[in-house]
DNA sequence: AGCACGCCGACT
DNA sequence: GTCGGCGTGCTC
């Protein structure tokens, strides 16, 4: 009797499909199979075996087992885990992990080398062909070298003193050598080293928090406990999480400078092939250590040993569209299905984590000394009601003044303001219309770059009108508040003599934008530095002195469970830009409310302070990390048929002890896209199954097929 | 996710 | 009178 296999299809299917597994044909669990759906040939992974006695209808047989590695168990059982966290399709977290085994294979590559034969006419061009040609490399290489054109490469290999070869690209990644370059750790880094190591050699599921502020060389202690892991298990594979790709480049290059090869990277900017070289290396034990961005949670990792969630209380980690997943919480997880080591690291730990360490589940590390001889900034809030800036300016007196003190030292500053463009809101001063983008109810932002309008949420642009598109009245629109852009205007009028430059995601679009810039700045060529939230973290600038947060309050206002957190965490990684080196910094807030505990706390480098309060509001309202929050979003292009949808959705809420849910509402963000947005929130204490509550409510609608619904289980976004 | 089937507007 | 718009439903 032939066996029936059950394949997981990288598809938003409620489940595994049923397929007969053919005369002739071996299948084990994880083997990647082609399979028939439809009319089309798919690419799935046999997640069951079982005998095929009693089957009750006839099923489709699979196609063809893949040559290519099995996905592990473990990234299987991950998976499936994985989607009943997120209450969605298995097939969902499915596609993530097979990104690189559907990625095509490198191609061979063309390459030309020298025969040994003599040319039988020799011209200078011909000689230094010859003469570069010692390796094979690619013809317009070779060209390039020699200041020829590729003609006269084509030439020789017509005559045959050079020939063309095809290389098969390396598959296989250098062996780390966790002896070569250790890095000289101060005593507060030593020993959080040797309590990782202590971890890691307990063996088993292990999870810790590495706390220190910026400067205090977090990056150092992990790449010693890689280093570790790395000696004493030659199978151990080890994944660096980081939240954005604008960090891989500077982490892959220590770790390549530590170990003396680069690691895998892993992240959307990864060329297919590259992608599909790394998948199976990673999959077949070869590659030893992954950096990358969430999605590389979902690599097949034969031997996981650790993983690293660098800056761990960062936003990035989730997964808003798609398959929705917070990728620090999921690291957890798969630390635990593997029975791996993982670090948490940050100078700001998110309060989830925070509650772990304290309640004892984390091992909590804390590196106290800030590295050398850098000392923190002094910082100090500036009240915006008694010293106000003048008029249609951002800059008040006191920020100002120290602007023009740190210039005249010939020092560094940045000037931080979280909003891209010129003005986040244009409006009509004849009607009051405040424009936004076509079936969108978000503002459209002004960007003076480029002249045109944009909507941040939906990518619309338009060329700024010279009327108003509502009433007609001609040069009567206004460009309210300030974006960086407006900032710059501001800050080139006060110094007009000063090198000044903007660090946004509108000025720095690639990863070899952001190196340039950041370049610049530490070789001292920028004296002010306008920047969003893309410069706050991670680098280093010698010369900075001096911080200007221009609306500290910004975060405050959104109104969601983490905005006084976010702020906090913001606001001290941006003034912990300063002062890192032998100069002394100081960063300077502006705000409209220095009582609020968030600045108080900044102002007194308290963290605990902040902290504390802040886990106790949690606490009395049952927030997390003390209640656990999903959100249901659904959507709709029909106003009518989306109420009567959410009334029904609301009356089959089932009734469950420690669950609540509010709502249906209109969503903070009621029209994207031509659509209509409604919300439910639930809140349900920890001891609740969230997930289960979730698929049973679920379950009781029919969901009509105008209407899109998703769940989003812990959310950061409350729009 | 594809892809097909199926009912209502502008064209040879 | 058709070609085709994408709304709805199914795929083992």
């Amino acid at each position: 009797m032939a066996r029936v296999a059950s394949i997981l299809l990288p598809l938003p299917l409620p489940e595994a499909f049923d397929y007969a597994e053919p005369e002739g044909m071996t299948l084990s669990l994880g083997d990647q199979v082609v399979v028939p759906l439809g009319p089309q040939r798919l690419l799935g992974v046999v997640s069951a075996l079982r005998d095929g006695a009693g089957h009750n209808r006839p099923l489709k047989p699979v196609m063809e087992q893949r040559p290519s590695p099995p996905l592990p168990p473990n990234t299987l059982a991950f998976v499936q885990w994985a989607a009943r966290y997120a209450v969605d399709a298995p097939g969902q977290p499915l596609a993530i992990a097979l990104r690189g085994a559907r990625a095509p294979k490198p191609r061979a590559e063309r390459v030309i080398a020298a025969t040994g034969q003599a040319p039988a006419r020799s011209t200078p061009a011909r000689q230094r062909v010859l003469t570069a040609a010692t390796a094979p490399m690619a013809a317009g290489v070779l060209a390039a070298a020699a200041g020829v054109s590729a003609s006269v490469v084509k030439g020789l290999v017509d005559e045959g003193v050079l020939e063309v070869r095809m290389v098969e690209p390396p598959l296989a990644f250098d062996p780390p050598d966790p002896t070569l370059a250790a890095s000289a750790l101060n005593p507060s880094q030593a020993a959080a080293r040797q309590a990782l190591s202590a971890l890691w050699d307990a063996g088993g599921f292990q999870a810790a928090l590495l706390d220190g502020v910026t400067g205090s060389g977090k990056t150092e202690v992990y790449l010693e406990a890689v280093a570790h892991a790395l000696a004493a298990d030659p199978q151990a594979q080890i994944l660096v999480l980081l939240p954005e790709i604008a960090l891989t480049q500077a982490v892959i290059a220590r770790f390549a400078e530590r170990f003396g090869a680069a690691p895998a990277e892993w992240h959307s900017g990864v060329a297919p092939p590259q992608r599909r070289r790394v998948w199976e290396a990673v999959a077949t034990g070869q590659c030893r250590i992954v950096v990358g961005a969430r999605s590389a949670l979902f690599l097949p990792f034969a031997h996981l040993r650790m993983i690293v969630v660098d800056e761990e209380h960062d936003g990035s980690y989730k997964q808003e569209e798609g398959f929705i997943y917070q990728a620090r919480d999921l690291a957890v997880v798969r630390a635990k299905i593997e029975g791996a080591l993982v670090v948490l690291a940050s100078a700001t730990p998110s309060l989830e984590t925070l509650y772990n360490a304290e309640t004892g589940r984390y091992r909590w590390l804390k590196l106290s000394d800030r590295h050398g001889a850098a000392e923190l900034p002094d910082i100090s809030l500036i009240d915006l009601r008694e010293t106000p800036p003048e008029h249609g300016h951002w800059l008040s007196p006191p920020l100002v003044k120290a602007l023009a003190e740190t210039y005249a030292r010939g020092e560094q500053s940045l000037l931080f303001l979280n909003r891209r463009g010129y003005a986040p809101l244009v409006l009509c001063r004849s009607c009051g219309e405040k424009l936004t983008a076509p079936d969108t109810d978000s503002w459209l932002v002004e960007h003076r770059y480029t002249g045109r309008l944009v909507c941040h949420l939906t990518g619309f642009s338009m060329k700024k009108p010279e009327a108003c598109p509502h009433c007609g009245a001609k040069d009567s629109l206004v460009s309210i508040g300030p974006g960086v852009e407006r900032v710059e205007e501001e800050a080139r009028s006060l110094f007009p003599e000063a090198r000044i430059a903007v660090f946004s995601s509108d000025t720095v679009f690639d990863a070899e934008a952001a190196r340039t810039l950041v370049e610049s700045m530490a070789a001292g060529e920028i004296d002010i530095l306008v920047a969003t939230q893309a410069a706050a973290k991670g680098h280093n600038f010698p010369n900075l002195t001096l911080v200007g947060v221009v609306d500290a309050d910004l975060g405050l206002r959104g109104g969601d469970l983490r905005a006084a957190e976010r702020t906090f965490q913001l606001l001290a990684q941006a003034s912990g830009r300063a002062g890192r080196h032998e100069r002394p910094g100081r960063a300077l807030l502006q705000t409209y409310a220095p009582e609020h505990a968030v600045m108080q706390a900044l102002k007194d480098q308290d963290r605990d302070a902040f902290v504390a309060a802040e886990m106790a509001a949690r606490e009395a309202s049952g927030l997390p990390p003390f209640g656990r929050l999903a959100a249901i979003i659904a959507t709709g292009t029909d106003p009518a048929a989306l109420e009567s949808f959410v009334r029904s959705l609301a009356a089959a809420a089932p009734n469950a002890e420690g669950v609540e849910v509010y709502g249906p509402a209109d969503a903070p963000l009621t029209l994207i896209r031509g659509r209509r947005r409604k919300r439910f929130l639930v809140r349900a204490n920890r001891n609740v199954d969230l997930q289960a509550f979730l698929a049973a409510w679920r379950a009781r609608v029919r969901v009509p097929g105008s209407i899109r619904m998703t769940i989003d289980v812990d959310p950061y976004s409350f729009l």
